[in-house]
DNA sequence: AAAAAGCTCAACCGCACGTTA
DNA sequence: CTAACGTGCGGTTGAGCTTTT
């Protein structure tokens, strides 16, 4: 954990603005003690105000973005989950840069640590890749490639955790690709009134919030269509393949794959221009299993 | 070991919009 | 009606840290 700036330096008395004898750049203790016991107090609100009743040499602005960034106390710390990261793909391609409005539904995450998200790792993927983030083609990419991705993740994650704690024996046998995931999974999520949902031959799988409750459902899949292509009505995004696009498997039966030129044209030859692998492993925090991607892209 | 490059994220800025006097 | 003020938002910056060369 990157140590706070306060506790990096003194402050220098050029901090101290000569227009209004404002103070400006990192906060200190102090500053920070003030601003949380003058809130505890009288509550928030009124920031200009409050920053001159609290005593200090701040701007009202800077007080409410201190506050809200980082004193508040319903922060949530540390990484962003795999959930936490498919919500923000998900409602990024539905809303745009609404960053206020995407951090909505991710209770305890600021507008702040999302865009910076967005800029510091998807966007730079998006160049990696010679891609506009907002074009088409990277849209799908997110949609047919990463979203899916993490969906699995997910699920390895809330699987690896029931055999460790279930089963002492011999380590389980690698994790089978996508999707076939046990019925009833359940991971939690921040409310959001969105439905992300996988499709393949075998079994349809789904990551639902409903403002009160979260839950990622597997369950039985209903017959794939002919075009196995559609996606994203009102509240639900369905993740498909063409039923013709299957790929051997080393861990046995035939598995699918999320990614076709049919679907995405131009996306193939993307990957087999930069390879798959190093792009989960820097976006999503991959180790070992982007084997995942080298055996279906057959890298 | 040191310099360079890359990355993260707290904080600031300008603008838009709503509220108040 | 309107000017001033308060608030919130998205974009940008830069200090400090980490990784690479």
């Amino acid at each position: 954990m990157k140590m706070a700036a306060h506790d990096q330096r003194e402050v220098s008395s050029e901090e101290e603005s000569a227009a209004g004898d404002l103070r400006r750049g990192p906060w200190t203790m102090e500053e920070d003690l003030l601003l949380v016991n003058y809130i505890t107090a009288n509550g928030e609100g009124r920031w200009n105000a409050l920053a001159r009743c609290a005593g200090l040499k701040r701007t009202g602005k800077s007080c409410r973005l201190r506050w809200l960034n980082y004193l508040r106390p319903d922060l949530r710390r540390g990484n962003i989950t795999a959930q936490e990261q498919l919500l923000i793909l998900e409602l990024h391609s539905r809303w745009g840069n609404r960053w206020s409005k995407i951090a909505e539904r991710l209770p305890g995450r600021t507008d702040n640590e999302i865009k910076n998200y967005w800029r510091t790792r998807v966007q730079k993927h998006a160049r990696q890749l010679n891609c506009d983030v907002n074009s088409q083609q990277f849209k799908d990419l997110v949609r047919y490639f990463w979203m899916p991705r993490l969906l699995e993740r997910i699920h390895s994650d809330s699987s690896s955790d029931v055999v460790t704690a279930h089963d002492g024996g011999p380590p389980p046998p690698p994790p089978p690709l996508l999707p076939a995931w046990p019925v009833d999974d359940m991971v939690s999520l921040g409310p959001a009134d969105v439905e992300l949902s996988c499709t393949t031959a075998a079994s349809s799988s789904s990551l639902s919030t409903d403002g009160t409750r979260q839950q990622l459902v597997v369950s039985p899949s209903p017959p794939l269509t002919n075009d196995g292509s559609s996606y994203s009505n009102n509240n639900t995004l369905t993740l498909c393949q063409p039923p013709h696009t299957e790929y051997p498997s080393q861990l046995g039966g035939a598995e699918t794959c999320w990614s076709d030129e049919s679907l995405v044209p131009g996306l193939t030859g993307v990957y087999a221009d930069l390879g798959m692998p190093d792009l989960g492993e820097t976006m999503w925090g991959a180790g070992a299993d982007d084997l995942w991607y080298t055996q279906i892209m057959g890298l």
